[in-house]
Order: structure tokens, then sequence, then C-alpha cells
DNA sequence: GTGTAAGCGAGACGGTACGTCAAGTCTTTAG
DNA sequence: CTAAAGACTTGACGTACCGTCTCGCTTACAC
């Protein structure tokens, strides 16, 4: 019987420091609140973390490369998409949860702001962008939306990706535009009524 | 009143060379064209206009201010919001025109993205975008949306600013997060169908 | 009749700051005297000058290069040959300014030192010590040495070049070995003395 | 006393790598073949040498003093200065040898310099370079030439030191300023003529 | 008409940050 | 315990732009 049958070794780095991996999207995120995301610089981030440059340019290839990840690291844990059967109410809190980061949390909104900049001009940070931070969570809300059609909550015709834009774009829209708005539920609600009605099911 | 008779209160500049002010505006855009916003610094539009710094900084604060004029005067001329009497055609025809713009000019999206990104640590620039280029475009569509709720073409609760986004914000979604999407004019007006059922008047 | 006949205009550059040369080449002597030349930077030189890095990089290729100049300007005073027809005595009198400069002030035999090391992987910095800096002062001993031949105060066999290296090398072997000796001027006579009887016209 | 039987007291190490000390020896002077002194890094000569940069920091202080203990341990072997009876042949045998070493083998000539003027801002390595690579071998002179004054070849006023720096210094003058000139032996001859007439006996 | 003062091109200047390189230290893994 | 591998902090490298600041030149206005 040979040893570590299915064991493959593949020891890509060795012996990266994880707190120094802490400490730079810790630090990174911090500065994005301080001073938004355009003014930081791979320097400031060095020197808040008490991490050489060398140290990041080693694992990321830019500054938004790391605000990515930091961005990423942060929000995993707020991620299932409720379920309790009541599409209006778990869009309600889910998006609630959203709202909640970007506008209120100042570290996400000016960071993802700045990192949605910086893609027009790196794509591969742009590849990064909707595969590692968007995609996961579109395609939760997706699989959500996919599981309201089939017991007829919305309509047979409904494309869930232009669901998901009704939903999500205004959110964006304003966090780009008028940084800091829609701290109300109310209106938030208002917003999914108004989705809902666009994709009822025909009588 | 024989007071200010003849002034009409407007020599800010007494010769300022217009043709230099032309070559910025039209540099600054070309270079955000070739590569994007980000990229793009005063010292190249300079050079490539044929200018020198000092006369850029002379008249205005920044990189960001002088690509908002260049957009705002180069968006100027497709200003008018259609106005048939028919609401979804006259969406149709003033997004379409829109989305041509943004998506299919070389110079808009990229440079309006960047743009917005620097708003987010440049105040002055945000009051900028939103009062003079979004500020009066959005009061068009808004006065058409009251018109045709006034006719009773969309119910009397539409609020015209969620319909606006509702309209618009995808738009800018897919600008920003999949660049050079939306061509397709019929996906256009799937979505302008869907956000007039949203707020379609109540029998 | 042509104006200014034969003037030629030649601006070769626009307006360089003089002050800022100044302080450059002072400040790069100032940290040869107080560190020796290999630890002193760019940066350094940049930081005790008040003047940013681009602008030494602007004028001077390296580091090398300032040192250079700056040690060219402050040998140009001490420049000329005595010549009281005592070929001996003014041999004394050149030897032992030149002595004084290289080992008592403590800006120039370091900063000579560390220059000619460079020269070993530099060889336009080579090229500018030997014809800038040596040159100049080894044409004007030829000169004195072909006259003192001319009126047979040393025999026309003697090649005033060997004379020369008789004469200097030893000064630089202790300055690079021995770093500070010879401060002693009888020592000096002696050398001189012994390198005048090698080359003794035969009687 | 049976105390450490078979014991001579030399254990500094108790299992350095003798491979990797040559290794280490080799590629430091093979480097300053290529490139010069100058750009040799320590991280250059262990990734030629193949081993650890700790490898060479755990035996050496500095890369000088690798350089050192190249060159000593590699002219070593060619070290006897002659004695034939006849002072100047021994000398033109002697200072060939030398001349060839310096300026013939692109291994010596650019690594002593580098070395010389790592001096001027490393005092240990000032000390390690007078005392173990001069030291031994102008001692070997020094005897010679006491030796030949002893029996009448030069004056009993002449000062073995001084014309050890008659003889030598212009080598390294050479060697420093005019990089790989003097391959022609007629010269160094006349080189040692001269000096040999500047130290003849007195009738 | 002719100063004269502004706009203008050119570009040097003091800075900040870039992304890279090497120094010298330290830790992990293999023998 | 030694050695390889290589991650780490530090600090300088040489470059790119920033935004400010003279320079002369041209040019439109006010005398």
């Amino acid at each position: 019987m040979p040893e570590t049958p299915s064991a493959s070794a593949q020891p890509p780095h060795r012996r990266r420091s994880a707190s120094s991996r802490r400490a730079i999207l810790d630090a990174s995120l911090d500065l994005c609140a301080d001073q938004g995301y355009g003014p930081v610089t791979v320097e400031a981030i060095a020197a808040r973390a008490g991490v050489s440059k060398k140290t990041i340019y080693r694992w990321w290839p830019s500054k938004g490369a790391v605000v990515l990840e930091a961005l990423d690291d942060a929000a995993n844990p707020a991620a299932d998409f409720p379920d309790s059967g009541d599409l209006l109410e778990d869009l309600v809190v889910q998006m609630e949860g959203l709202v909640r980061g970007l506008f209120s949390d100042r570290r996400f909104g000016p960071a993802l702001v700045g990192l949605i900049a910086d893609t027009q001009h790196d794509p591969m940070l742009a590849r990064g962008l909707v595969d590692d931070l968007f995609g996961p969570r579109v395609e939760d809300a997706r699989r959500r939306l996919v599981k309201a059609r089939d017991v007829g909550q919305i309509s047979q015709d409904a494309d869930p990706n232009l669901v998901i834009e009704l939903l999500y774009a205004p959110l964006y829209y304003r966090l780009l535009l008028h940084q800091g708005d829609l701290h109300d539920t109310t209106e938030l609600r208002v917003l999914i009524e108004h989705v809902m009605r666009a994709v009822a099911p025909k009588t």
C-alpha cells in the first residue's frame, strides 16, 4: 500500500507571513476610510502595516489588488443569501445588510468605488473584481431568484440577471454619485416593491 | 436705472486663448480614449495639446476639472429630451443616444468613469459633476416623467427620481462593471418595458 | 555691414539654477568628508543640498559625476604651477599644496579615492576624471618639466611623463593605502630629491 | 595529562564546508572580472556559487572581505621574491609577474582597485588589506632591498620603503587611472633603471 | 501708435510616490 | 549543526508627475 496515496505535494510559496498579510489588508481599508481610495499609496499601506513595500509587491501586483483582496476578505462572513420562502423579505434583509456595509462602514464604500475606477485601465483587476468579489454574490442572488421563479413568485419571463440589475444598480448609482445617501430602509423597500411589480407573475 | 450701464459683469479673463482651451479639452478626451482616465496626466494633456502646464493650471484646478468640462462641452449638442407623446418610445430614443455615447464612443465612457472615481476624494469635482453634467440632464428627464404622470401614462404614486434611477442606474452599472456591453437595442427596450410595468398606472 | 558679425547664439539650458548647483557640489564634498565616498547617496546629497533628486539627475548622470565636478570646481583656484626657475623648489611648493589638499582637507582625499574606484566600472566617469581633473594639471606639470629639460636642469633623456609618475604616484599610493600619512614636508622633499637624482643631467 | 589528547586547538568552526568556500571565492573573482568590483553583490556571489547568502554572511562580514580572501588565496602561490644576486634583474622578474597579474588577468586588477576603494569607509577591511595582502609582499621586497644595500648595490642612505614606493606606486597609479596600460616590459625596465639611478651608491 | 501688462510656450524647480534591487537578518526544511 | 532556500525590513535606486515658479515672446488693450 503506497503511503500518502492521494496526497499531492504543492508548496507554492514557502512560509508566507500570515500576520503581514493581515496587517496589509487591514491597513489598506483603514487608509481608504481615512482619505478615500485615490490618495492611498502602496508606500502608505506599507508604512501603516509596518511592512516593507517589497512584501506587498511580492504578493500583489498593485494597490488595487490589495484592496480587492481586503474587501473580499472583509465581506466573506456576511455571505449567505437568506431564504425564508418570502422573496420580498429576503431581498430586504439581504440588501439592508449590503447597504449597511457600503454606506455606513466608511471602509467599504470608498474602497469599492476607487477599485471600480481602477478597473477601467487594469483588465486584470477588472477580472478579479467581477470574478472574485461580485461573481459569487451575484450568483447567490441569481439562485434565489431562479428558485422564486420556479415556485411562481415572479413571472416565468423574468430574466434573473435583469432583476438583479434593477435591484442593485441603483445602490451603486447612489454610492458613486451621492456618496452616503440611502440610509433609509423605507426607501430601499420601495425600490424592491417597484422591481417586484415589474416582474410580478401574470395573473 | 443707470447703474452698471453697459457692464454685463463677465470680464473674468481678458485675453484667454480660445484655441488653447479647445486643444486642451480635445487632448484630454483623446488621451482618455487611448489609455483610460487613470493614467492620463496633466503633463501629457499639455504635451499633446501643445500647451504649457501653466496654462492648464491657470484655468482649471485639476485634471478632473478639465475632463469634466471637456465632457460637458462634448455632450451639450445632443441634449434635448424627446417628447413625442409616447413615453416609452421617447425613452428608447433618448437612452439609445446615451448608450451610443457611453458605450460606443471610446472617448466618453472611460472619461466619465474615471471622473466619478475622482469625485470620491475631490468634493469640488463631485459638485461640478452632479450640478453641471448630470443635473441638467436629469432635470430634463424628470420633467418628461412628471408630464407623463400628469397625463396618466404612469402611476400617480410613481416617484420620478426613482424611475430615473431604475432606468439609468443599470446603464452605469454595466458601463462600470462590464465595460462595453449593452450594444443591443432590444435589451434596452426590455429594460424600459420592465420599468414601465413597475410604474404602470393602476387600472 | 552685418551686426554682431561673429556672434553665435547658443542657449544650451535655459535658466539653470546656480544656487542649486553650488549647494549640490558643496553637499557632495561635505558628505564625502563625513562618511567617505562610498556610503554617500544621491538621496543624501539632495537632502543636504535642499534640492530634489530630479534636479541632480537632470544635470549629472551619477553621484560620481557630481563629485568629480565638485572636486574640479574646488581645486581650480590652486591651479597654476609655480615657475621660479628653481625646479626643485617649484616642485616642493606645488606638491606641498597638493598634499595639503589631499591629506589634510578631509573633503578631498576620500572623495578622490572613491571616485577612482567608481571609474573602474564607469568608463564615462573615467574619461571625465582623466580629461577634466587630472589632464590639465598633468599638462601643467609636463610643461614645467619640458622647460626644465630645455634649460638643462634635467637630463635630455628624461621622459616628463615618467618623472610625473615617479613624483605623484607615491602620493596617491599613500593616499589610498595609508590614508592620512605624509603630513611631513621633509619626507616630501626627500622624495623629490630622489627623483631629481634619477633624472639628473649627465655631467 | 590526557586531556584533549589529539586536539591541536583549532576547532573554530566544526563543519565548515570547504567546497562552499572554494565556490564563493571563485565566484567573487569571476564576477569582478565580468563587471568590475563595484556592481558585484553578495546576492550575485551567492547565486553564482550556488550557496545561500547566509552562508557567506556566516563566515565573512562583507563583500570586501570575501574578495580580499579570494585575492590573497589566488596570489599566494606566486609569492617568493627572486634573489639571483642581480638586483635589477630580480626586480624586473618580480615586477613583470606582478604586472601580468594586475593588468593581464582580468580577475585581479579590478578586484584590487575596488577593494582599495572600499577600505576608505571600512577600517577593518583596510587593516586586512594592508596586513594580509600587501604586508607580507612588501616585507619580501624590503628584505631583498636591505640585502642589496648591505652588499653595496644601492646607497647606504636609501630608505627601502621609499624605494618600494618609487617602484610600485607607478604601477598602481596606472592600474587605477589607465586601466590596462603597461603591458610593455621595456617601459617597466626603464622605470626600474630610473629608480636604481636615484639610489645608486655614491661613487 | 505705443507702451504695458496679461496670456502664453517652455521648462527648471522642490516634492512625493513609483516599482526594483540589494543588504543583512531570520526562520523553516533537509541532511 | 550546517547549509539551501527564501521571506522579511530597510533604504537607495532612477523615473514620472505633481503643482509652483520664473523666463522671454507675443498680443491686445488703454493711453
